[in-house]
DNA sequence: CCTATAGCCTGACGGC
DNA sequence: TGCCGTCAGGCTATAG
């Protein structure tokens, strides 16, 4: 699940459940979850401390530890937050929590075990060392700068979208509703998009982000007009009512209308 | 350098 | 009911 929308939903989740809360325990279930780091390590780094700001990048969510440094987590497929007391309320693969001196946990649950967490001294420094382009929010990332980060790509603009090297926080689903709402093919090669086809596709591109984060990233609230709460289920485009076709690009199944998106 | 593809992981779901 | 194949909203290493 967890692109830029929903990463900022747990960022706001984060917020308003963790911060400035002293931290009593650091309980790992798995370790495979943790990027190079004991579980030794990451209790003595944040045991006695509090999560004191938070910051997003893309698809990584960083919480901050006083002066000692950030964690940093990212959610693969199928992780996400829960702030619980009740050890049934857990969620059913709590993979770590951290616990708070109000008897709280802040769990992260990670089915799969495709996403990590870890540790940095500096968020830009992570983010050099992984190689994010510029968040896809990022008001300094404006369309100059989007036009110039697509320029001397070849591929499909679904991929390109994809990329975080290109731009941070995009994923399979929302690439897809962007394209939708952009009246673009997936498929489409990069090259062959017209100067304003581009414009259109960055518009659409800060403007669903922006939208889905406002309805908290939640299928069943999102306005009508969204490809998303269609995706799987009923399959028609709610602008035409065309059964939506589904592709496989860059390995991942896309949803497109064959009407609308051309 | 670039792009495309396989593999990593677990578990939910549908068909038989 | 139970088993099994398929697929899932990401990333990385590797091949071409």
């Amino acid at each position: 699940m967890p692109e830029l929308p929903d990463v900022a939903v747990f960022k706001r989740y984060a917020d308003a459940t963790a911060l400035y809360q002293t931290i009593t325990s650091v309980s790992v279930q798995e370790d495979r979850i943790l990027e190079d780091l004991s579980p030794q390590t990451l209790r003595r780094r944040v045991k006695d401390g509090a999560f004191t700001g938070s910051r997003r990048h893309g698809k990584h969510l960083f919480m901050e530890v006083g002066d000692r440094g950030w964690l940093t987590l990212h959610f693969g497929m199928t992780a996400f937050l829960k702030y619980h007391k009740d050890p049934d309320a857990a969620p059913a693969h709590e993979r770590l929590s951290f616990g708070f001196a109000n008897g709280y946990r802040l769990a992260y649950d990670c089915r799969r075990i495709l996403g990590r967490v870890g540790w940095t001294g500096s968020v830009e420094a992570f983010v050099r060392e992984k190689s994010l382009g510029p968040d896809a929010l990022d008001e300094g990332f404006d369309l100059e700068a989007f036009r110039s980060a697509l320029s001397g790509k070849r591929g499909k603009v679904k991929s390109a979208l994809m990329d975080q090297k290109m731009t941070a926080g995009i994923g399979n689903v929302y690439s897809d509703e962007i394209l939708f709402h952009a009246g673009i093919l997936p498929q489409r090669k990069i090259g062959d998009l017209s100067g304003d086809e581009v414009a259109v596709l960055f518009e659409k591109m800060k403007w669903v982000l922006g939208k889905t984060i406002d309805h908290q990233a939640d299928p069943d609230r999102l306005p009508d007009g969204f490809l998303l709460p269609h995706r799987g289920r009923d399959g028609r485009c709610p602008a035409c009512d065309e059964e939506f076709e589904t592709q496989k690009v860059s390995g991942r199944t896309s949803w497109f209308c064959p009407r609308c998106q051309k």
